[in-house]
DNA sequence: AGCACGCCGACT
DNA sequence: GTCGGCGTGCTC
């Protein structure tokens, strides 16, 4: 008799399910997660459909499913939303099923932890270290054994000792109890009016279910948190999950104190540093619908939730959301797509929406909920321009004299400031001043950095670092090294020399070891014991420092430079956020802006607080572009060892491109960043009109064109963030 | 993505 | 004579 077969959707680079029998006494069915036999080894995947007809081809090779791994199945929802994700993006269905499923890998039965409780008498002899843990011990409740013995400040070794004479006993710990429900009246918001009238709307749409997007559109310090915090409360009243997706870096301990004043409880969180133990045990609550609000990365949108009611996306502009290795996906764009094929509603938070959004909510496609004014009657900082034509830094300087003295007073004043510079490292370019030898990487097309803190030149596109050196490699001069041009470490070593009795510190990504150690001196900054932040855009997100007042941007036009479409929007962007740090606690925050170009765009909108007239003008060239939201983009990178092989397969890859005269092909061209890791690049750029089906043309295009061999690949990224 | 298979250089 | 480099191709 022929046996049952199903079609198994494996986490490997494959499009296709593969056929697995099922032995006769499995009760399977599509979701549920199994392990199967793959090639030499075994692994997890997910039963996607009954297969009623297997190919005859497959009959003498089919092989039979393991084991059943005993975790809810995959909902519907969720496979359709892995199958969405793989169509959109043009990656392999299995890649994609593995980000849902990567986490769960260590899933198994929990550790059983030892606990410690007080039995019996005091032992004959006491010592100090025995008097503490007995004190610690006193409720004769039963405590963690490794935990009370820290707590107690004694080795694990007395525990034993007076286990030994009879005092204490060892038993197992009773299963972890599930983290607790976050309580959604434990502590009643102190709203304003306006915040008020915005909960209560996000309280509606929550209520009301069914899939629906808003932006919750707030000036930074409106309080947008608390306020969404009112539609997450309704969810979990009604029993229902709620993913909160952030920026990585964003997720800070503060937002989690927050949370945590508002629920009594802080949510399950969900990010890359996560121990597997804690990631496996994180994952399986989310499945089994205990943990009721998962704070997360990007990532957290392929959780397996069991009953999700609500997803909200906070700082929705930021580029962060972009995953660019692997499957590309945006995860904003993402989680409206969960939010849709799960019925639910979607919050996108941000004071700057990105265009996309922007024009969503002026369409009336999203709803738009807004927190006009800072809360508690603070106002947002004032702006001002530092036209550095006429106002330059002294030679060899970035801070130029208003800047300083406006510095100084913050400092007297016992208040903080923040210098901004969107540069790593001490200085982006290093040469000879005897024979003009610029210091390159030899596998990237891109300058060293010079990172005088860790003593070395740096690429920052492959990790290449060297020892700086004292003689020019080229012409053989002494010292004839220059540094040119600002990174924040050479920001500070100005600050020191210009304010040398005040406390400096450099926040900057390749400074930051942990999570941990990040929040850490989020918070020595919050408590004030430093006077000078010098920070790269790592200070921009999510965190709020009572004593700033001043912030100073030490190049405004940074990112205005290269030819990226988006620009000028993330430019505006990051430069509100950054200067919306200043001031949130007194109300008289300033923002310095050092600029060339005072009379660009981007630069009266800030000096003017007219963000309006930032999307006007955006939205208007956007529109003649025909770029997003008005025209769709994908962009194709081809690359290889050698030039000619990238150049040659990017132009047969181009001429294989079927017409549409609703496509655009443009290129191939070098890519902007020609060599990347010994790699050369090049680039294609296709433009589609709006409605149009651009993951299926480009899917098309790929089958009917050259195949990739060798070392040479072509990469898809539907949606482009960066132009790099 | 793994992992094996396979075909060419420096070693016990 | 073998160990091992990583290019190519398959996994129900």
């Amino acid at each position: 008799m022929a046996r049952r077969v199903v079609d198994v959707l494996v986490p490997v680079a494959l499009n296709q399910t593969y056929s697995y029998r099922v032995p006769d006494d499995a009760d399977l069915k599509p979701g549920d997660v199994v392990c199967v036999p793959l090639g030499p080894r075994e692994v997890t995947a997910v039963v996607w459909a009954e297969n009623e007809t297997p190919d005859p081809r497959l009959h003498n090779r089919l092989k039979d499913i393991g084991e059943k791994l005993d975790v809810p199945p995959l909902k519907p929802e969720l496979r359709s939303f892995v199958d969405w994700v793989a169509n959109y993006t043009l990656s392999a269905r299995g890649m994609v099923l593995r980000m849902t499923l990567r986490m769960g890998e260590h899933l198994g039965p929990e550790r059983v932890r030892m606990g410690v409780r007080l039995v019996g008498d005091p032992p004959p002899r006491m010592t100090p270290a025995r008097g503490r843990l007995i004190e610690a011990l006193s409720d004769k409740l039963l405590h963690g054994k490794s935990e009370v013995a820290k707590e107690a400040g004694v080795s694990a070794g007395v525990i034993d000792g007076l286990v030994d004479e009879g005092t204490l006993a060892i038993e197992p710990m009773p299963r972890e109890i599930a983290a607790p429900s976050p309580d959604p009246s434990f502590s009643a918001p102190d709203f304003s009016d306006e915040q008020r009238v915005a909960g209560e709307a996000l309280k509606t749409l929550a209520a009301n279910g069914g899939f629906h997007v808003a932006l919750l559109d707030g000036v930074t310090g409106s309080g947008k948190t608390e306020v969404y915090f009112e539609a997450v409360a309704e969810i979990v009243r009604r029993g229902q999950q709620v993913m909160i997706l952030m920026p990585e870096i964003a997720l800070t301990g503060q937002f989690l104190d927050r949370f945590a004043a508002r629920f009594g409880v802080r949510p399950v969180e969900w990010h890359s540093e996560l121990t597997p133990r804690t990631r496996a045990r994180n994952w399986a609550s989310v499945a089994a619908g205990t943990a009721r609000v998962v704070v997360g990365a990007r990532s957290a949108l392929f959780l397996p939730y069991a009953n999700l009611g609500l997803i909200i996306v906070d700082e929705e502009h930021d580029q962060a959301y972009k995953q660019s290795d692997g499957a590309h996906y945006h995860a904003r764009d993402m989680a409206v797509v969960r939010g849709s094929i799960a019925k639910i509603p979607v919050v996108l938070c941000s004071a700057t929406p990105s265009v996309e959004t922007e024009v969503n909510a002026r369409t009336g496609r999203y709803q738009r909920v807004v927190l006009p004014s800072r809360f508690g009657g603070q106002h947002m900082p004032q702006i001002l321009p530092i036209d550095l034509r006429r106002e330059s830094p002294p030679r060899d300087k970035f801070i130029s004299p208003r800047l300083a003295e406006e510095i100084r007073t913050a400092v007297d004043r016992k208040e903080q400031a923040l210098l901004f510079l969107n540069r790593r490292g001490y200085a982006p370019l290093t040469l000879c001043r005897a024979c003009g030898h610029r210091f390159s990487c030899t596998i990237c097309d891109a300058w060293l950095v010079d990172h005088r803190f860790r003593q070395k030149l740096a690429c920052h596109h492959c990790g290449f670092s060297m020892p700086r050196p004292h003689v020019c490699p080229h012409c053989a001069a002494a010292e004839s090294l220059a540094a040119i041009g600002p990174g924040v470490e050479r920001l500070q070593e100005e600050a020191a020399a210009l304010f040398p009795d005040a406390r400096t510190m450099v926040l900057s990504s390749d400074l930051v070891t942990s999570i941990e150690t990040m929040r850490s001196e989020l918070n020595e900054i919050a408590e004030g014991r430093v006077d000078i932040i010098i920070g790269t855009q790592l200070v921009a997100k999510g965190h709020n420092f009572p004593r700033l007042n001043l912030v100073g941007v030490v190049d405004a036009d940074l990112g205005l430079g290269n030819g990226d479409p988006r620009a000028a929007e993330r430019t505006f962007q990051l430069l509100n956020q950054v200067i919306g740090r200043a001031g949130r606690d007194k109300g008289y925050g300033i923002g310095y802006l050092q600029t060339h170009q005072p009379e660009h765009p981007v630069m009266q909108a800030l000096v003017a607080a007219n963000r309006e007239a930032f999307y006007a003008t955006e939205i208007e060239a956007r529109e003649r572009a025909m770029y997003p939201p008005f025209g769709r983009l994908a962009s194709l990178i081809i690359s290889a060892g050698d030039r000619p092989t990238a150049e040659g397969f990017a132009r047969k890859l181009a001429s294989a491109a079927p017409f549409d005269e609703r496509v655009q092909v443009l290129g191939p061209a070098e890519a902007p960043l020609a060599v990347i890791k010994g790699r050369y690049r090049f680039r294609i750029l296709v433009k589609s009109a709006r409605n149009f089906d651009l993951s299926n043309y480009l899917r098309d295009w790929v089958a009917v064109g050259p195949k990739t061999k060798g070392n040479l690949k072509l990469e898809i990224d539907v949606d482009p963030q960066s132009f790099l």
